[in-house]
DNA sequence: ACCGAAATTAGGGAAATCCCTTAGCCTTGC
DNA sequence: GCAAGGCTAAGGGATTTCCCTAATTTCGGT
């Protein structure tokens, strides 16, 4: 449950906070930050060109699970701006907390999903008034909500939160059998479909929930689909 | 600042037609598509500015369910652009057929995804070189995943299918049980976890499958899952 | 305050799954 | 060629899930 940051792991290409620090120049915004939802374990790992301190205190308080600017992006399309939750008390506290470390009032955040449950959320800031940001906002928020989808494909992409997707090798024939058991069929419907003896079909299906770890088929199907190597049907 | 305010749009599905025509208008392209994917049933319900004998054909061929275009965007966090599916039989069998139709070669789709597995495909042609097609791309595409973005985030908020997702409202109840049956309990298990009856567990169970629709326990989870509403564990 | 819909709680019996075991055939890799 | 692992198949018995029915409670609406 803590917050890694990506930009010290190695990555082939070039390092992804510098883009923040690209993408802050760009807009004339002064901070960016990317925060990256594990769809298996629900844990939140990011990267941001934030001071420090401010960083290491935020986690400290483990504001990344209250934080109402990225509550409230998770479960929403469209961007967040950060003036609607003025109104809370927990975004209050820490913007009031942020203050301190010189972050700026007006921001923004920008969800992101993939496929596989897979959520990013791009926040950036900047300080100014509030008339100032809306034109600000206007003149730049496609290329912003470009720039996160970059930017969360790009993490997807690089194995950093897919990299314990895919380990578990079922086989094809398990993956097969799974599959058709998320989509509601017995394992005497899958004998019949896949022309082979129930029995076998219980073969496999035990199987899978060992490579899963899983105790029952229902969590295996669960796991699977979590692991994206089968999809919900 | 080109970015149409869709917020400002009524309700009436009509207009979204007429929205599409704007976007149309506003970046010089041919035609503009939307498709909404409904996670439960697996159906897909769009509308579009194609002309009408083109979409009757569409759909009489059933390109909805095959067109490698919505499929790889279904699966893709960036936009998908046509240019990389040229090689594909399929792909070049539904162009082949909508050129008869005056369908463009150019086009682009943006997956936009919402929190509760609900995937907005939204694609945009346009009748021009290749050169021609990657300069306009690189100058609108920002405001086109912008118009995206909107799209679904509206059409979510006000169509049949927010109805259809909101309302397989499992009690907290049931997903409680269906939580923990995911983590691999068993029905016994929960009964004895949740201090109630395994029978108890069991119409909640049946409770579960009947307003997701799925047909064994197994597929509820990886329904429900597939929806955020429970976590794979 | 009352009614009805939905949620929550169970029991009994039928059906399916799960576990342990053995075993032949085929492909892949060293 | 041989070993390892995947696919197939099967029996028997314990466990679990599934279906039908039904009582009690909760809660929003008139």
């Amino acid at each position: 449950m803590s917050v890694i940051d990506l930009s010290k792991i190695p990555v082939p290409e070039q390092n992804l906070r510098s883009y923040l620090d690209t993408v802050c120049e760009t807009y004339e915004l002064d901070f960016a930050a990317y925060a990256g939802i594990d769809p298996i374990q629900q844990t939140i790992h990011g990267f941001v060109n934030y001071p420090e301190d401010w960083q290491a205190h935020y986690v400290k308080q483990g504001f990344q699970h209250k934080d109402p600017a990225l509550l409230m992006a998770s479960r929403s399309i469209a961007p967040v701006d950060w003036q609607r939750l003025r109104k809370e008390s927990m975004f209050e506290k820490i913007l009031l907390a942020g203050q301190e470390f010189g972050i700026p009032e007006q921001g923004l955040t920008i969800p992101v999903r993939g496929p596989y449950g897979d959520v990013g959320l791009f926040s950036v800031t900047r300080n100014c008034t509030d008339h100032d940001w809306k034109l600000l906002k206007a003149s730049i928020l496609g290329d912003l909500q470009h720039a996160a989808v970059h930017l969360h494909d790009h993490v997807m992409k690089t194995n950093i939160l897919t990299r314990r997707l895919t380990h578990p090798s079922l086989s094809i024939r398990e993956i097969e059998i799974l599959q058709w058991v998320a989509a509601g069929k017995s394992q005497q419907d899958v004998a019949d479909i896949l022309s082979i003896s129930n029995r076998t079909v219980e073969v496999h299906l035990r199987s899978c929930r060992m490579k899963l770890g899983a105790l029952t088929t229902a969590q295996a199907v669960g796991r699977a689909i979590g692991l994206s190597m089968i999809h919900p049907v």
